[in-house]
DNA sequence: TATGAATGAGGCTTCATTCAT
DNA sequence: AATGAATGAAGCCTCATTCAT
């Protein structure tokens, strides 16, 4: 018997999870940085993947989970932890050259601009997170400075501000990050920051 | 129903627009910043200024306005373009020590942290005021690195990153800043920061 | 002491009672005919006649009270029972011109469809006001109608439809009345309606 | 947001928009014209269709979307155009009987009568529909007028009164449409309008 | 009388979530 | 796994009314 008063819904492309999620991940990261977690609709990030509403619950319990394991994610990303090494006696432009694009790649990837974008205004929502990201950069940038602090240790320049301050190293990338952070991609405090960065490292070590 | 003594008609307090304003955008201000425009409920900046919901709407059509009044307030504030001139003829160390304190009143006064917290989720929704805080901040710290770039020229050393990148000067603490922007009060990357910024500029100024 | 932290509101024209009711009540006429009574907004009534929303509330106790005191003054409106006499011995043109040129000023004038537009939506809310205002019209017109009926039986003419029917006179101009109502002044159904409504009764009484 | 364990909505029939837009439309219809566009609540809406508030949206981005839906839907109906033709060489009284009959259902029908209780106080509001709803008497109507043109002109009786203002045709029965319109069901100005009307034409058409 | 800031109930609308299909 | 109509809590905003001045 047909009923043709009750509502019968269409039906769509069905995927598994494993290839539904990550798309459900990457439409909430854009919708999230772009809108921030409240503002952001379910509607939207379905949308943005090409689902209905309902559908994301068929994947994550609500919204609150979406966002956690976006952070999970991005945080887990175990490429942020695959660093060339340097070639041993290498010059001090090379070291300042080698410094600035490690830096470049770890700090400037899209993803921690966007992941910045949407911790600033979450920090208190998810402290624990944020823990995690200084921990995960740090952790990061600490070998950037180690490098660094040994080659200058190895010369016997143990009282430059380098090796008592090494964090100074990240600060003109940070600089940029910043920049890109509010400003969007249109425009860097110089366009030659890399540049800028690495005879400033020069300087430093020289 | 009340019916008991501890009965108190609540408190009609009449204010006049210009008390009531400013009141209204402090509150705001703090919600804001709390909770980010959209979370932030008017329930909430109406109690925190001791008024009801409705009290709000004699002085403000909207949220939205609310909003656009209190980037308006904070971009306008007439006192970040004052600046201590630095006395002729002074040293490469009270040079760079100037310039810090002046980078730091500036950069890391709390104000500028909040309204930064505030920008960066809100910013597509206005980007006219993003502009202005970028034109402001850059006209500020502009003052700092012709103070420099002068000093160079003087001294006739125009060749140091310093006077082909300018904004270097800025970069530790406008890391500090993100520093503080993402993690709060709690951390700089460095407790001697302000030293470290100094030699870091004594050694390039060098 | 000056206490310059508090409000202290300005001072405007203040007038008596007999100035100022006849104002109020012909705002909220405009505004209650524009809009219908729920949607006319007590700020608008006040604007309308140069006073603040609180003023209104030192003449009327109520939105409702206006409102009623509005039906009260149209409805007494004493002019609407004075009507000049027709001739006695006029021909059945001039009866005619008389008859429509009396229903003309009865029912066409602006205060007619003003208070239709306002009875129409509240008819529910004032029920009596609408009986009232039925009594008026139809007593009103009544005198027309019992003039054309004499002039009927004096003329032998007993049995012609306007006999039978006397309220057939008021048709053409409740027609225009109706269409005034609807679509505002910009077009009656035929712009020489007068013309039409004269030569109708004149057929129908030949 | 909503963040609670025990939340167990209350289930009820899910309908295709097919089957509930009308439902919904009817509702509306019932509300607005009983208390007005302003006054009708979208919660007595809901109700009136058995549905929660909320769930109008699926349906209707408004109050305001709903009100000019249900305008479409009415002023669409194509029956208002079905209209039976006039046996050729039909006697006078024939003529008027048709003619009134025809006015009657067109005019007359309940559905008209409400719509022009709810037109009135919004005309402003949607002045467009108005425009609409009276293109549509319009044609309507002409029709009418048109069959008692023809016939007159085909009885060489140019100079009467209905072949120069062929709206007086419609004069009696707009009267009682309007008296419906203020006063209800309860009375028209003469129980046997139908005959007064006639017998109107009768006369005028002899 | 008059002002206009302030109140607070009430309405419109949004949106995370549910669930019959 | 997916749809989308439906729910209901919660937020924004309106506006009749009050009242300190």
């Amino acid at each position: 018997m047909i009923q043709n008063d009750t509502y019968r819904p269409k039906r769509r492309l069905r995927l598994a999870p494993a290839q539904r999620v990550p798309q459900i991940l990457d439409a909430a990261l854009q919708e999230f940085s772009r809108r921030g977690f409240t503002a952001a609709r379910m509607d939207d990030i379905a949308q943005r993947c090409g689902l209905s509403k309902g559908g994301l619950y068929a994947h994550f319990d609500s919204k609150d989970a979406i966002f956690k394991a976006l952070l999970d994610r991005t945080l887990n990303r175990t490429d942020w932890a695959q660093m060339p090494q340097l070639a041993a006696g290498a010059g001090t432009r090379a070291l300042a050259e080698w410094t600035v694009d490690r830096l470049h790649a770890a700090l400037l990837a899209p993803d921690v601009i966007t992941l910045l974008r949407l911790l600033i205004p979450e920090r208190e929502r998810v402290p624990m997170r944020v823990d995690e990201w200084k921990k995960l950069t740090h952790g990061h940038t600490q070998q950037v400075m180690q490098v660094i602090q040994k080659n200058l240790e190895a010369s016997g320049r143990k009282d430059t501000v380098l090796a008592r301050h090494p964090w100074l190293v990240l600060s003109p990338i940070v600089h940029v990050l910043l920049w890109h952070t509010v400003f969007g991609e249109g425009g860097e405090p110089d366009p030659h920051y890399r540049q800028a960065h690495i005879d400033m490292l020069c300087e430093l070590l020289a």
